[in-house]
DNA sequence: AATGAATGAGCCTTCATTCAT
DNA sequence: GATGAATGAAGGCTCATTCAT
């Protein structure tokens, strides 16, 4: 077996138990045992687990992306047409198709639970999309909009198609089956999300004169998001 | 010490734990270090590991709801009012604060990758609070609504709330500390999605004549989302 | 509870499970459940294990010696019925008559496995009990024969009787289960043992020449009897 | 070191240790370290503690019969001397000398309280062992004797013999030490045994007309042997 | 280069024993 | 006097890693 016929079966085999279970409830003999490849082969190729870790988070981001790429836009394209086409896109690499792919699945679980390899992750893969989604975004708002403003807005839409993703199996239980069926598939979302935010949008700039005083109760606590971006080594 | 005292001191402990690390990277001698009892402890009162793990989970999500109870509305209380209110206690719930942090990031991980304990917080805990926010919703869009257009209005506001608690690592790590300290505190957070969602939902029933067509290029497959919710015993 | 009755109930209980599993298997939680009592009673009323399990074999060999007694003999009474007596009663007390007697599981197991407690038991129950075989044996064989001969017969008597003690699965695996039934009764054994010693006896003075120039193999190698007697604290 | 080198390494120090504290008792860590390897070694090699008992068992029995192998004997070898001899290699095999004493042991270990691994023990060494026995003294009886007269000669015999085995612990301490060391080699046993069943079994047809006469008390009770072989696992 | 064998650290669990009431 | 709670010492086993070939 050539040296690159081995390190890709591991990876293949490494993504989808890491995927199923995580960090450290993936074993390297699980991964060996898959890939049909000798216990000391992941070590010898990837140094340990750790790294080949590593390896895999890089490895995977490549698929989904390629398979569902940003489509190609005219100038004359309409921003609208082009959110359109990025919630299409989003939700098509994060709701997997039949059966999960492990790319996805590994993607979404380094965003929740990051370890190092979450770091790069974003800069290759997310930070580039999101500055897409921005971009897209800035052509719909008001000139004035501000920096913030324009991310919550950013945040709002990858929101929905985020819980998609991060909740099908709640999904599965709030809602039936049937309904999941007939009104949940990607395309319907799609056209929901796009059509819902949308219509925030166009009217976004028509600020609240003071949202807060809408609230029944006033806020006594001020709580501020704290950080606990423990990126320490992978242990989950 | 009280026989009390010490399950409850063992089950904040485990609560950090497993929020930290997850159920197999978590270990009974870090728990009961943490609580300072000792290591047979867990198994005398709890049984063993997995059981310590489920009495955690139920434990988690009494303290968030009780802490942060939803207001007591007046019957003129206005629907935007309600969900205004219910949006922040929403988030609140979710994003911890200083103090006892670990049970939203626990619900957090139970939810992405659940257990067999998810189903007893859906049916206590997450199923009433979804139904609240559709009796909400039911007030402010139009009578002739259709559930299901219902039930994904309600998503997209959730989706909204749950984007900062599960993405609060990646949250981080695309946008500057400065600006999350200055526009992104809970009550801000809440404030925009409030007015966000109610901008769409005022709208939301002139439908789009046609929004797939939209879409800069013809959508091709129909993706159903796949049930891959392996509610099995814990091992991450 | 009397503490009386609780102690009862604790060696009983005790008596049992040291027969099943032997003392390392036997845990105080099972004798304690059995007995009904409390966990911390066994170290309240006998201080340790050890000392429980003593406790218990001087407990264990009052019952077989009293179901089973030695008839009384009139002065007239023939060795050789005496003989046919003994044998008889040795066997009943070895043998369990429908399901085993702990005592009789318990006593086997210090025999082959000797703890401490092996002492006090040869002491009160074997040592007079072979000296009783001993003066029978006495009045069977001829005046001249030495202390070591007697010794030697009396230990092919108890080997015989033994064997059907110790070896009960071995020989339920080697003797159709109809032959046991058939022929295998505690009447019968006692009768063929007592048939086929006796007429070893009666001749037994005939010594033969050279008994072991029969053997076909000159004997190269002198074993003598490693004394391996590790009589210490009971562990198995 | 190669792996067939540790496995018998291991396989030695196990079968001391199980012989001397039996399954419980005896621990992994006290193996191993007898052994001189490391303590991860018997689950690499056997998988787990049963299975490394169970391996245990199936070596201890091939030893001692290679050792002390049945002679030759021509076709003109008299019954009498193969009885002699029987006895002789019995005796041998089962009372341990200096070297390798745990065989013995653990195979009585195992007959007494047997696990699974006994019904291969009786299939490959003690049912061929025990043929052979019943095949000699068919030559040496009178043609009319019965299967289960003969049975119960053999059991005679080798009860005799498994005597000194089983009893050794009390031997030692109903017999002086010097009496031991002068007149209970295992020559002398042999002779003995030898010359005690040859007796018995030249006068054996003569049946007695009715044996149970001899009895002083009527027999009032008929026990039969209670099938109390709980083959299960090991546990003690 | 590649692998079967071996290792040591650590984890969950059990259990006899002790403590505090 | 008696008991529920708590403890610490192992024990079996797993697993990432290293070694020797």
């Amino acid at each position: 077996m050539s040296q690159e016929e081995t390190t890709s079966r591991i990876l293949e085999a490494a993504g989808q138990v890491f995927a199923d279970r995580g960090f450290k409830a993936a074993t390297i003999r699980d991964i060996c045992s898959k890939a049909d490849v000798n216990l000391a082969s992941v070590n010898y190729h990837f140094g340990d687990k750790q790294r080949l870790y590593i390896a895999t988070i890089k490895h995977a981001h490549q698929l989904p992306s390629s398979q569902f790429p940003i489509p190609q836009w005219h100038a004359e394209t309409s921003p609208e047409t082009k959110l359109a086409d990025f919630i299409q896109v989003t939700l098509s690499r994060m709701i997997p198709k039949g059966k999960a792919p492990w790319q996805a699945k590994l993607m979404m679980r380094e965003m929740t639970q990051p370890t190092l390899a979450v770091q790069e992750l974003i800069k290759e893969y997310i930070r580039p999309h999101f500055d897409l989604l921005l971009s897209i975004l800035r052509q719909l708002v008001a000139k004035q909009t501000s920096e913030q403003q324009l991310t919550k807005l950013g945040f709002s839409i990858i929101g929905q198609c985020l819980f998609y993703r991060f909740n099908q199996p709640v999904l599965h239980m709030l809602v039936d089956e049937e309904m999941v069926d007939q009104h949940f598939s990607i395309e319907q979302l799609a056209q929901h999300i796009t059509h819902f935010s949308l219509l925030a949008i166009r009217h976004f700039t028509e600020e609240p004169n003071d949202p807060s005083s809408i609230l029944s109760t006033p806020i006594t606590e001020q709580y501020s998001i704290g950080t606990e971006s423990n990126t320490n080594l992978p242990e989950n």
